[in-house]
DNA sequence: TACACTTTAATTGTGCACAATATAAAGGAG
DNA sequence: CTCCTTTATATTGTGCACAATTAAAGTGTA
């Protein structure tokens, strides 16, 4: 009938939908760690990479300090991280894992794998979606509407 | 190294951030019309159905009445619906389009399209990655952890 | 009819997102 | 060494998301 506002065919509709799906899917779990979603991503980033600045975390997760500054207070008023000026370089807020920050990890293995489990793809056919959409986020974000 | 916790492999992540760097991709267009991504997604919603419940609205959408009541009256006041008690039923909230509701679809016309430029995408491997999306949503939705 | 149960919205409280602005430090150019 | 620009974070304000609770209207059944 009118096929381009089928909210049925809107893909940025079924990616914005599977998106709090999968956080609402993570909440149980993430809940007894007592960490949010984002939170979580904040750990997977220091995880890999043991301190960090605002900036870099923000480049890395997409995120802006505007997000990011109270959400990191929050996680270091739960001890996960400390959070401190550099010395070099008075603008730059250094992130760092406490031990019960980098803790949470040996406990946060069952996440990803959960949603392996729940997703029912193959790695193969994981690595293929997980590529495409990585893709279109890409061309997404350099477009410029006129 | 350690391929479990790498974001970059993280499904979940590359969704979350594509879903938020397609709507600040629309936001330019959306501001003009003067709504925000969750409210054109109403929109959509309303151009398919006349009038709909607040609770269809919310089962089509996925979205609860903590988000949907406070979405619906700022639409309310900006004049593109009107929210009443059903007659038959009192519990039920009606939300109709009104003649300005109704009008911006002409102008919203550009915003799928300019979606379907900016993704680089054939018709085809759009309506393959929207199938492969929701499949994933459907099974993340059902799944329980333990 | 009385009463438990269900359904539908609204409300409350917390935590993102993000635009816009502010502030302070760092890094030049002259 | 100044002035100017850039960079890094913080702050403010608005609008989602969503869990949890409340309240009111409808339904079923003894």
């Amino acid at each position: 009938m009118e096929p381009v506002f089928c909210l049925e065919d809107h893909l940025c509709f079924s990616i914005y939908s599977c998106s709090r799906a999968i956080s609402r899917m993570y909440q149980p779990v993430l809940q007894k760690l007592r960490i949010t979603y984002p939170q979580y991503l904040v750990l997977l980033v220091l995880w890999e990479n043991h301190e960090c600045s605002v900036k870099q975390i923000g480049a890395l997760l997409d995120l802006d300090s505007g997000t990011l500054t109270p959400l990191l207070k929050r996680m270091e008023g739960k001890a996960f991280l400390k959070r401190e000026r550099s010395q070099d370089d008075e603008r730059k807020v250094m992130v760092r894992l406490t031990q019960k920050g980098m803790a949470v990890k040996e406990k946060a293995i069952c996440i990803p794998e959960a949603f392996i489990q729940s997703s029912n793809l193959t790695m193969d056919e994981m690595q293929n979606l997980n590529q495409a959409i990585k893709l279109l986020t890409k061309h997404v974000t350099n477009f410029r509407t006129n």
